[in-house]
DNA sequence: AACCCGTGGGT
DNA sequence: TACCCAAGGGT
C-alpha cells in the first residue's frame, strides 16, 4: 500500500466515525437528565474543576466528595495548595488511594503557580504536560472550565462506545484504545462541548452501567448495536485476568506514653509517599508454610522492636487480610508496649506520633483502620 | 505495550 | 466468597 492510499485510508475511516447526531441526541438527554448539580459542576473555576477531576481518576464519586470539600475548605485556592507541605497534602489524601496521585497534585499546584501565575493553561497540550494530568483529564478541565473543544476517554466512553458502536476487543488494549480514541475525535459536536463531556459521563455512570444497563431509557436504544444484538452483557469485553498472588506482612505496633512507631515508607511502590507501621522485612511472597515463617519470626520481630526501647510486654494482634488490585496482602499485627524509649537518630526514616493525631494522619486505609480500634480514645491512657 | 498503583461498592 | 471495576496516569 502507498503512502497516500495509507493516509488516505486512515483518514476516510476516521470521517466515517462522524455524526453529528450522536453529540446532538446526547447534549439533549444531558441537559434534560444529566447530573447537575454534583459539587464541582456550576463552576467554570480551573482549579475546582482539575481538583475534582484528578480526585475522580479510577474513583467513584461518592468516594470523592467528602475529601473533594474537606481538600477545599483547607486548600481554597491554587495557591493554598502550592504551599502546603507535603505531609499536609497526604493527610488530606489518606484513604482516597493511589498515592502518585496526591504528589503529582500538589507538584501541578506548584507548576500552575510558578509557570502560569496561578491560572490553569486553557489548551489541552500544555495541561497535558503538568504533572498528573493525562489526554482525557487534560481535555476534561479545558472543556469543563474554558469551553475547549476537546476529547475525553475514560471508562465510562469507552463502554458506551464499546456497546454503541459494537467495539470488540478488551478496551484497555492499546490498539482498541487507539480506535477509541479516533472515534471519540470524530463525534465531537462543534458547539455544547460543557454539556456533550458531562453527557458521556453521566450516560456511563447512571444509564449505561457495567452490569443491568437501563436501555430503556437511554437516548441510543436505536442506534445501539450492543443493545439490538442482545449483547450489552458481553460489551466491553472484560480484562483479561491474571492469577493474583498472596505476600504477607508482619507489622509492628510499638507504643509508648500514648504514642505510636510509625515509617515514612518510600515514594514509589505501595502506599508510596505514605507513613505506616514498621514491617519486618519488607511484605514477602506467600509460600504454603506461612505459619512455620511467622513463628520464626517473631525473635526477629522481636529484636526489631527493642530497637526502639526496652520492651515490657508483647501481644499478638488479630491478624487481617487487604485485596489490592493486583495482590492479597496478608497482615500479622504484634503490639508491643515499650517501658523506656530509645533515643532516635535525627535523619532516619521513623517517627513517634501521638495518638489522638491518628485520625488525620498520612496512612494506609487498613493501617488507620487498624490503629483507630486498637487506640480508641478509652485507651489513651493504657500505654 | 503491559504493568503498577488503593479503596470501596456492587454482584 | 471471590471477582469486577470505577471521571487514568506514569513508567
Amino acid at each position: 500500500m502507498s503512502n497516500l492510499t495509507q493516509l488516505t485510508s486512515q483518514f476516510t475511516t476516521q470521517l466515517s466515525y462522524a455524526d453529528p447526531s450522536f453529540s446532538g441526541e446526547l447534549i439533549r438527554w444531558q441537559k434534560q437528565h444529566g447530573r447537575h448539580s454534583l459539587p464541582w459542576q456550576q463552576t467554570r473555576d480551573a482549579y475546582k474543576v482539575w481538583l475534582s477531576e484528578i480526585m475522580l481518576q479510577q474513583t467513584q464519586v461518592t468516594a470523592v466528595i467528602p475529601y473533594y470539600q474537606r481538600f477545599l475548605e483547607s486548600f481554597p485556592t491554587v495557591q493554598d495548595l502550592a504551599a502546603a507541605s507535603s505531609e499536609q497534602v497526604m493527610a488530606h489524601w489518606s484513604g482516597l488511594g493511589y498515592y502518585t496521585r496526591a504528589r503529582n497534585l500538589h507538584k501541578c499546584a506548584q507548576q500552575v503557580v510558578a509557570l502560569y501565575d496561578g491560572r490553569f493553561p486553557s489548551d489541552p497540550a500544555l495541561l497535558k504536560e503538568l504533572p498528573g494530568i493525562g489526554r482525557s483529564t487534560a481535555a476534561a478541565v479545558a472543556a469543563f472550565s474554558y469551553g475547549t473543544r476537546a476529547a475525553i476517554l475514560d471508562g465510562n466512553v469507552k463502554r458506551v462506545f464499546a456497546r454503541v458502536f459494537s467495539v470488540e476487543g478488551f478496551p484497555g488494549s492499546k490498539p482498541v484504545e487507539d480506535a477509541l480514541w479516533l472515534r471519540a475525535e470524530a463525534l465531537l459536536p462543534e458547539t455544547g462541548i460543557e454539556a456533550y463531556t458531562q453527557g458521556l459521563m453521566d450516560l456511563g455512570a447512571t444509564l449505561c452501567t457495567r452490569s443491568s444497563p437501563a436501555c430503556v431509557r437511554c437516548p441510543f436504544q436505536q442506534r445501539c448495536v450492543a443493545y439490538a444484538t442482545g449483547r450489552t452483557a458481553e460489551l466491553p469485553v472484560r480484562k483479561p485476568k491474571k492469577q493474583q498472588r498472596e505476600k504477607q506482612a508482619v507489622m509492628l505496633v510499638v507504643l509508648h506514653e500514648g504514642q505510636v512507631l510509625l515509617e515514612q515508607r518510600p515514594d514509589s511502590g505501595i502506599w508510596g509517599g505514605l507513613l505506616s507501621l514498621p514491617e519486618l522485612d519488607g511484605m514477602r511472597d506467600m509460600d504454603e508454610d506461612n505459619e512455620a515463617e511467622l513463628a520464626d519470626a517473631f525473635p526477629e520481630v522481636t529484636r526489631l522492636a527493642q530497637q526502639f526501647g526496652d520492651v515490657a510486654s508483647i501481644e499478638a494482634l488479630p491478624p487481617f487480610a487487604h485485596v489490592f488490585t493486583h495482590f492479597k496482602l496478608n497482615v500479622t499485627p504484634i503490639q508491643f508496649n515499650l517501658a523506656k524509649r530509645h533515643v532516635q537518630v535525627a535523619e532516619d526514616r521513623h517517627v513517634w506520633y501521638p495518638a489522638q493525631q491518628i485520625d488525620s494522619a498520612p496512612l494506609p486505609a487498613p493501617v488507620k483502620k487498624l490503629l483507630q480500634s486498637l487506640l480508641a480514645p478509652s485507651l489513651w491512657s493504657a500505654s
